[in-house]
RNA sequence: GUGGUUGUAGUUCAGUUGGUUAGAACGCCUGGUUGUGGUCCAGGAGGUCGCCGGUUCGAGCCCGGUCUCCCACCCCA
């Protein structure tokens, strides 16, 4: 028989336990400041049927979607006519069901499903893998983590400024320090396009808006125009490319601009509120700065979105990202449900801490101290003193086997394990223990209440 | 989905116009040191040269296909 050499499928990853590690300071950092906020924890499962995905990413999203073959004869009820429609037509036939595409979706769903169980306004928070059938990149996997957290049954802009909190909370529990969350509303880019005269092109205009700070405004409006804006409508926006200077000064500017668009006063307003709210939270930065050329892509945004990036590392695509969305349950026959949602990409962050090289160093190991054995009677005394450790609550482990002290000192120096006990014959005799810093290389003979407290602090 | 690129030891990479038994560094294992790791010294293990086929007396090297990796675009976290 053939072995073949192992291998995880294309765009997917493992992490080994040091990348877990730090994965899990990222996850615990973001758990702990959506609960603190009162969002309370969601699961869904990883499939859902494919009609409640289908549909819900336009049509370039559905052809991303990972479909599960039907168990069993999944020919059966194909007929000779499904195979001559091509993959699309017989895709649906064979499979019924799909990887969730996001969080939002299936969160939606969840909302209508229990509808009458769910007092509103309803925090959640999700954190789970999902996949997409994409093209591999850098940053970018087939498989990836979300961490969601969405409000509905509320329109109170309360949520919009509180997100921000939560940005900042995060970032700077994270020691991620230097970073920008950028602001904008949705209602605003429509109104834009109203008002120069491109009525209906709001998508065209936002796809291509978004790309500002990477290819220029040269190209941006030139792909304006590849997509149907007239001349006069891309020189009526030098207004909103050339608007500058604090977000105070920016939204008197908008004021202006709006005087005579019933959707960008409503736009302009909002934005006002979000930032009076903030000012009542407190006098704090929130790195939040009114950035008229954001515009996300994901089409289900119908109010106020934002963004946030890093700014001193060399990752450049956000790692932060949400909005408003006045709708996403219209689509499962509950319309009026206003929810407004961000996620963090552990991905991206994980890659900017790297980046910045920091991660704090106690996330290096599980394991606080491992105890060496050198004989019988040794490995007895470990036995009892790793009871006393993990009564104590401090992360201890032995080494199983009876090896040379040589190998059981590589072990802990590999796994990054702190410190190091040895209970030997005359420590046994004295009653105290020779714990050792392995950074430091010091050690201390000391007894099971002073070792405690040394490792406990 | 479109275009380009890469593939040799666990890892990063050498490998001459095609020529005997494919190398280095790091890592790993053992010993020097039977109670002291991270330094040093000595020794050792480890390869279907991505895979399939073709050209050739002979292929890691040339040709075709395929897979994979990475990059740009599209889109996105």
């Amino acid at each position: 028989m053939k072995i073949d050499k192992p291998s995880i499928p294309k765009g997917t990853r493992d992490f080994g336990p040091e990348k877990m590690l730090k994965r899990q300071f990222i996850l615990n950092t973001i758990r702990a400041v959506f609960e603190k906020y009162g969002f309370q924890p969601l699961e869904t499962p990883a499939m859902e049927n494919l009609s409640v995905l289908t549909g819900k990413y336009g049509a370039e999203g559905d052809q991303l979607l990972y479909k599960i073959l039907n168990s069993g004869d999944f020919l059966s009820k194909v007929k000779e006519d499904d195979l001559q429609g091509g993959y699309k037509n017989l895709a649906p036939k064979i499979a019924e069901k799909g990887l969730r595409y996001d969080l939002t979706v299936p969160f939606a769903r969840y909302v209508v499903m229990n509808q009458h169980d769910i007092t509103f306004p309803f925090k959640r928070y999700q954190i789970q893998p999902v996949w997409r059938a994409d093209r591999p990149q850098k940053g970018r996997y087939r498989e990836f983590y979300q961490c969601d957290a969405d409000v509905v049954g509320t329109d109170s802009l309360i949520c919009e400024s509180e997100i921000i909190l939560m940005i900042n909370e995060v970032m700077h529990n994270l020691g991620i320090h230097d970073f920008s969350i950028k602001l904008n509303n949705r209602k605003i880019l429509t109104a834009i396009t109203d008002l120069v005269g491109a009525h209906g092109k709001e998508a065209q205009f936002c796809v291509a808006i978004d790309k500002l700070d990477k290819i220029g405004r040269q190209k941006v409006e030139e792909e304006l125009s590849n997509n149907g804006f007239s001349d006069d409508s891309i020189k009526k926006l030098a207004p909103v490319f050339e608007i500058q200077g604090t977000n105070a000064e920016k939204l008197s500017q908008l004021e202006k601009l709006f005087e005579n668009s019933e959707e960008g006063k409503v736009g302009y307003a909002e934005l006002r509120q979000v930032f009076d709210f903030l000012n009542n939270f407190g006098e704090g930065q929130y790195n939040v700065e009114l950035d008229l050329t954001l515009a996300r892509g994901l089409s289900y945004y119908t109010g106020i979105i934002l963004e946030v990036r890093a700014n001193n590392s060399s990752i450049k695509s956000s790692i932060t990202g949400g909005g408003r969305y006045d709708n996403l349950t219209g689509v499962f026959g509950l319309s009026g449900v206003s929810g407004v949602g961000f996620s963090f990409g552990v991905d991206r962050i994980y890659d900017v801490m790297e980046d910045l090289d920091i991660f704090p160093k106690e996330y290096e190991s599980s394991t606080k101290v491992l105890l060496l054995h050198f004989d019988e009677n040794s490995l007895n005394a470990s036995i009892k003193a790793l009871a006393q450790l993990r009564a104590a609550d401090i992360k201890s482990e032995v080494y199983p086997d009876a090896v040379k002290i040589k190998k059981q000192m590589n072990y802990a120096n590999k796994k990054g394990v702190p410190f190091v006990l040895m209970i030997g014959e005359d420590e046994i005799k004295e009653g105290k223990y020779q714990l050792k810093n392995m950074k430091s290389g010091e050690q201390q003979k000391l007894s099971m209440e002073e070792i405690i407290l040394h490792l406990s602090a």
